[in-house]
DNA sequence: TGCAAAAAGATTGTCAACAATCGTCGAGAA
DNA sequence: TTCTCGACGATTGTTGACAATCTTTTTGCA
């Protein structure tokens, strides 16, 4: 009874979750074809489960998948990803305006210390941990528990992180503001110890809108450089 | 080729459109157990289609599954109700002020008329139709659309407002809101006519938060005559 | 009589084979 | 040479049987 060999229950689960790290990591490349027998293969269980892990992960938005064409790893690019900001803040915003009025002052306070310690990260690091390291979703993920709205909650943890998290893991060299994203997240924290929902709706609504607009800005600059602009008409395109 | 006899391709989507209109219509009752074996021998198809429509049906959150105990169709309690209202009025609010900026004119012509038709509706019914049918959800719906967020028209289309349904068809009669609502929605195309996004987004949330109001206090009275109060104490509850 | 444990039954999870569908490659005609 | 049609191969969709798990019933013991 050391360790369990499986985190959860059934084979379909386990590689659902193994399937939304390979994806979210880029160990599965976007847009990328899933071959069920090849993946039934990878992980070692048959072709059953692994369907409906994909079905699961099209409820996730992860995958999409056609009718006797397959399942596709989702391509990411900027139009869902502003899609994907834009639904973000007024869900995190609306969070946070409830979770000032219902979090607990313990809650508060234990938000304040998460806080203190990723300020010992970014110092220890220079900077990097904060942004790069998963300890951002702590803190959001923390203020949408507060909240006390199961289906919000459901809502951003099942689905909006996962794909923020891919974001993240495409651009996470890109951004680097550490340490204005957790002075804002101070800010944050304050707001809500004021009880002041509307205050605290705002805030995380500024913080989220302008990590999007610095996100935005660094693609534009990539894109510039490296000029991946996709063919926007078909001089030649097969060469 | 008059008729093509299943709606969508796969065994799989169409028990998964027939499960979500069987729950939706309380063919299946809340919280009612989901044996596989049954299920499939009623669509005359077998478990492995069957289990993927549960799979997908889970993502939109009308049924729980839990391992190796099976599916029950969701309790859609007062407090989920809450929380479904609360989600909605965030998602559609933005939705709305989006949509102000966005909808071509020709779109929000579509839409005055639209209502139009439902009014002619409700004065040859004398006020039963609007709520009831799925008129009321085409007008949300379009406005879901003139937002041009995919993300966000899949999560209202695809899950909320099937949950959303659900409600209605609970408390359809109790609701008889008909004229005000239509009201409020003529109050929105204005705004969306002035493309006045902010007005727009308020009216669209005091519409929503008003029939939440609205529902909840009717369920309140419907409460209260029947007394079906959760046991809060164990007085010999076994009888 | 009441409780606990074990066996029986039912239900879910999994697999491997079969059928249906789609994409591709090649042959033939314009 | 290019387009169309048809056959082939590969992949997805589906099924029924088998294994694992949970629930219920029954039996034995205190």
């Amino acid at each position: 009874m050391l360790a369990l060999h499986t985190p959860e229950g059934t084979l379909a689960d386990v590689a659902s979750t193994k399937l939304t790290q390979a994806i979210i990591t880029g160990e599965l490349l976007q847009g990328q074809k899933l071959n069920e027998a090849e993946l039934a293969e990878r992980y070692g269980i048959g072709r059953g489960p692994l369907r409906e892990a994909l079905r699961q992960l099209e409820g996730m938005r992860l995958v999409k998948r056609i009718p006797h064409a397959g399942a596709r790893v989702v391509m990411l690019d900027r139009d869902m990803m502003a899609d994907l900001y834009a639904v973000r803040e007024a869900l995190e915003g609306m969070a946070c305006r409830t979770a000032a009025l219902r979090m607990t002052d313990a809650e508060i306070e234990t938000l304040r210390l998460l806080l203190e310690k990723h300020a010992e990260q970014i110092e220890a690091t220079d900077g990097q941990i904060y942004v790069q390291s998963e300890g951002d979703f702590d803190f959001h993920y923390q203020i949408a528990l507060g909240s006390r709205n199961q289906m919000l909650i459901d809502l951003l943890a099942g689905e909006l992180y996962q794909l923020l998290r891919m974001c993240r893991y495409r651009t996470s060299r890109l951004s680097a503001r550490t340490r204005p994203a957790l002075q804002q997240h101070r800010h944050i924290v304050d707001a809500l110890t004021a009880r002041d929902g509307e205050l605290a709706e705002i805030l995380m609504r500024r913080h989220i809108s302008g990590a999007w607009k610095s996100i935005s800005q660094m693609m534009d600059e990539e894109h510039d450089s490296k000029t991946i602009t996709y063919p926007r008409s078909k001089t030649a395109s097969g060469s």
